[in-house]
DNA sequence: TTTATTGTATTATTAATATAGTACAATAAT
DNA sequence: ATTATTGTACTATATTAATAATACAATAAA
């Protein structure tokens, strides 16, 4: 597990996003035990109350819920997972057209590069 | 001019990506005069350090020049410009595919989304 | 019953950003 | 010659994020 943390942005929204998208892309069932907190802390390799400060907001939006003393859990509602994954999905759709437009670089033109790349990829 | 900074991530580093872009899209020709560090403060409703703290950045990469006295300007360098242009785009298309793979949507589903989402759009 | 693990809370400290306010030297404009 | 504008530098302060170090209550596990 990566996490890829960076310091150009808060390292608790980026705990939150990483969470949600392996929430999001399977990686994490509903119904999974999430590792405590200070495991997670320690696989990030950050402060326990940093991880626990994303832990509390990704309850906050009823992804996860925690009970007291056996431990944290993804939420077992699957259509919030598929809605939350659909909501993402277009939100990034919609910031790849925005920063390319700010390049100056129109609809059609980005979705050529974009396959112009992906050809250029080894598979 | 609006330059929607939000609090995500540090003001300084947005206004840099604002200015860079300003200029690979031809809003800002080469030669041409930027505003003063205190109008472009006073326009972006920021603290004139920061936005001081972002030119000098920009005046470090090349891609900006100032004059003692007269003021500061875009390089003349095209190429660095397009150089950067083809480098960005390279940057924000090869984000985008990683992001969407952090959701489970591959390539080619990555792009029929894309193509959805142009042809729901009014145009 | 005892122990270990869990989430959670608290206080203190440090570092990075951003703002506020001021100042100065160079020079273009008058 | 004088004035205004320019980039630049400096000190101080407030806020936020992150870390460090503990502590405690609930309860699962032994």
């Amino acid at each position: 597990m990566s996490w890829n943390l960076d310091s150009d942005r808060p390292i608790f929204l980026q705990i939150i996003q990483k969470i949600q998208t392996d929430i999001i892309s399977g990686f994490y069932q509903p119904g999974d035990k999430l590792p405590s907190v200070r495991e997670l802390a320690s696989e990030a390799s950050v402060n326990p109350n940093t991880m626990q400060k994303a832990l509390s907001e990704l309850e906050r939006t009823g992804l996860v819920y925690s009970q007291r003393t056996s431990g944290r859990f993804i939420t077992e509602d699957h259509k919030m997972i598929q809605h939350l994954k659909s909501e993402l999905a277009q939100k990034i759709i919609e910031e790849f057209l925005e920063h390319m437009s700010q390049l100056g670089i129109q609809r059609e033109e980005a979705i050529a590069l974009i396959t112009e790349t992906i050809k250029g990829e080894t598979k």
